[in-house]
DNA sequence: TCAGTATATGTCATATTCGACATAGACGCG
DNA sequence: CGCGTCTATGTCGAATATGACATATACTGA
């Protein structure tokens, strides 16, 4: 997936399939960014329901604050390895990242 | 996560928990780590269940026979995203990634 | 106002992952 | 046997993602 593709992605409010063609994505490339998309957001979402700053997010899943800050702002250079890292490492369980993933 | 460390799960048959001590992961890399075996198990099940063979998958999803073979035989140099783009590749559907997940 | 905290964004050198390719082994079929 | 197909493994240069760091903005409360 080019990043420059993705990255018009944050322009959002449009609806999946308009960006879909737009970008000129294949299906299966949509899906795994409107993935990823849900996910970051499930990031965001678990940290603040824990009361954990990006910064001690970060020092849990040793990384910096930054990337977490990109995480959940939709950065399209994060992998969907960190995004899960992420995840995890809010306290949350595999039960819990397949009721986001289904 | 480092290449050398999953690398030695595939002398594998040790229960997670020994490897895990073994390899000196934390849990939430242990998580991910099983959690990628087993969609990577996933993917193979899916494409043989669909008659396709690894150079068939590969066209779809724009990748190389070598890359799937990689990716089914647990590969460490495999992201997660890769993994799913196969999955997804393969004709499952979101849903079912969910399941294989959760 | 000022200090402290939280978050966003950009950049960098390094590390990882990529597709492609070569090649080897296994298997069945003529 | 020889040939085609399928899968496994290793290696390459190129592409991408990484943590760290600097810095900007915003929002507290003293």
């Amino acid at each position: 997936m080019k990043a420059t593709k993705t990255k018009r992605l944050k322009a959002a409010g449009w609806k999946a399939g308009t960006v879909q063609q737009f970008l000129g994505l294949s299906d299966d490339e949509a899906a795994l960014v409107e993935l990823k998309l849900t996910l970051m957001a499930a990031v965001r979402q678990a940290r603040t329901k824990r009361g954990l700053s990006q910064t001690a997010l970060a020092q849990r899943m040793g990384s910096s604050q930054s990337r977490v800050a990109k995480i959940e702002t939709g950065d399209p250079s994060i992998s969907l390895d960190l995004i899960v890292r992420a995840f995890l490492a809010t306290g949350a369980t595999r039960r819990e990242l397949g009721r986001v993933f289904g």
